[in-house]
DNA sequence: TTGTAGGCGTTATCAT
DNA sequence: ATGATAACGCCTACAA
């Protein structure tokens, strides 16, 4: 590999002049940077990250830590705004994967640090909270999507699921709607306590009474293999007598569900019932017909807000509050009407 | 930071002893070890990896480029197969994506080069041909998700998509259908092809002739703003007199719209018509009602052999054959029905 | 404006 | 079995 000795000698200077060249210091003769310009360029010179490291301990690195890939598809989205932070920050990424395994979360921490990695991010796939792992290693981290559970207070940032709720229901009471039903997220999930909370006080606000909603559990059990009552919840609510004129779903993956129930009972969307979603998973939402009324998180700004953060949080700036929270945009397409 | 010296210091021996034990060399005295260690969890010492790699020319990382991330959701899979692959094989991973510009593009391999990274996988959202970039830069590299198109001779990995589709098309040929409706992917991609050829020579070499087939545009335009045509498509071919007892999709994307499309119709699937898509985006083919029959692609698998393919490059392997290809697996579920 | 000496944390080499 | 010394590529501090 090509030091910069090599590149000192071709040029006829010593490595000290062309460590100020490549660092674009002052105090070069222009002919001198000339020569080392192209000493440079024919020699394809790069400079050493590491060598540069040992000596400024700053390794202009971050790190990622995700636990699981791929269980909701847009998430990557995270990833990509992270990233195109760093890009456009002069660092670099590296990347690891968990898979939800402690041990393989204790050694990643040790990778970063043999790395000299300058803080990380904690990325969970699914909105939740974490216990986190006593720290033997200590790298200034922000939480992205998830936040602490216990004594814990790091800085995180999480999307606001009450808020995204809220608006989707207040949209379908301004529509008209006073009989509703909504099926539940996988209480495992953080997300549906929050969405249904949301729910809940929304219409309670709107002066609706327990008889005018009807709530179904849409799923439940272990994450990635949980049984899934939504199918049969959507027809049970849409065979009653006196069905609701709209469903709430818990996110999009149910809400395509309840389009295949009612269609299948000759209903017409939105004609007949106003069906919303969660999460805006475009690959449904877009081809849903109508398209799909939901509510989109913010992955892409959670990822760039995170790494923003965690620079922040580097520049020994104090973090306030330390738990921000980005709002989901309500996106309205045509599968609510008015009653 | 804690350095060698401070542990060999607390351990009251030489640095090179303190060195032996964290690389487990041979001949070092129990005693010692003992010490040694002790010294290392009291002191919290974790090796300085940029100082390593300056002597031994060795990074031990890989870095991952790619192009767009999360216009298919489960893509992301190849980057966690990577991972579980560098993981088990004590290596790091660098992660940068270009957004498709070739300008980030050039930036991230001088990056990567700067921190003398060993090999890189270009990894591509979808499958497809790529020019690629002039090299500035030469780091060995494999090609996932994508071939070379010009002159150039990477070593690359894909998914067979010619496979994966005449697999589909004979599972409905196998259950009697001899009227099938067939609904094409964007041109853009590669994958629109291998698929429909594969269809074509499939039901060709079964005895179906021209007017047995009813072949439809699904989408074509820029990738991520395409025009969509399946569900007018769709209820073209699903309203003709003689309509076809299946229809192939392009991908699972469409056949969710197909299936809005013959729901809509009055249509029962599988008993009025079958069908079937590809790629098996979970959250669409579970999610349907029936579940749908398609094909999977090997994304995981695309990432982890494509990890290991680079890694035999580096030991100077000769691959052959230079273009590898993983098989998709049919996944049958309930939207196939026999005639 | 340019160069020299020294040191960062680690490993290779050679000695003891 | 253990240690001394040099070297890796670069930058800081200082000198010329």
């Amino acid at each position: 590999m090509v030091s910069i000795k090599d590149v000192a000698r071709l040029a006829g200077v010593s490595d000290k002049t062309v460590s100020r060249v490549v660092n674009k210091e002052p105090n070069v003769h222009a002919d001198t940077l000339q020569r080392v310009e192209a000493a440079i360029a024919s020699l394809g010179y790069v400079p050493n990250m590491a060598a540069r490291l040992i000596r400024s301990n700053r390794s202009r690195t971050f790190g990622i830590i995700t636990d699981f890939i791929s269980t909701t598809p847009y998430s990557g989205d995270i990833v990509r705004g992270i990233q195109d932070w760093a890009n456009a920050n002069g660092r670099t990424v590296f990347l690891a994967n968990t898979n939800g395994s402690h041990e393989r979360e204790r050694e990643t921490w040790r990778t970063f640090q043999s790395h000299r990695i300058e803080g990380v991010l904690f990325v969970t796939m699914y909105h939740r909270v974490i216990d986190p792992e006593p720290d033997d290693v200590q790298i200034p981290t922000v939480l992205v999507n998830c936040r602490p559970g216990s004594k814990k207070s790091n800085v995180s940032i999480e999307p606001d699921d009450f808020q995204g709720s809220r608006d989707l229901t207040r949209h379908l009471l301004g529509r008209g709607h006073r009989r509703i039903g909504y099926i539940r997220l996988n209480p495992r999930l953080l997300g549906a306590e929050l969405r249904y909370e949301a729910f809940r006080e929304t219409v309670r606000d709107a002066g609706l009474c327990e008889r005018d909603i009807d709530v179904r559990l849409g799923m439940d059990g272990e994450i990635g293999e949980e049984n899934n009552y939504v199918f049969a919840a959507a027809r049970e609510i849409l065979t009653q007598p006196k069905r609701p004129t709209a469903i709430v779903c818990g996110n999009d993956e149910m809400a395509l569900q309840v389009y295949i129930a009612a269609l299948g009972l000759g209903l017409n969307i939105p004609n007949d019932v106003s069906i919303v979603g969660f999460d805006d998973f475009r690959t449904v939402s877009h081809a849903l017909k109508p398209e799909l009324t939901t509510a989109a998180l913010p992955y892409y700004d959670l990822g760039y807000c995170g790494a923003e953060r965690l620079e922040r949080l580097l520049e020994g700036e104090d973090l306030e509050p330390k738990h921000a929270m980005l709002p989901c945009r309500l996106i309205e397409r045509g599968s609510v009407g008015a009653v």
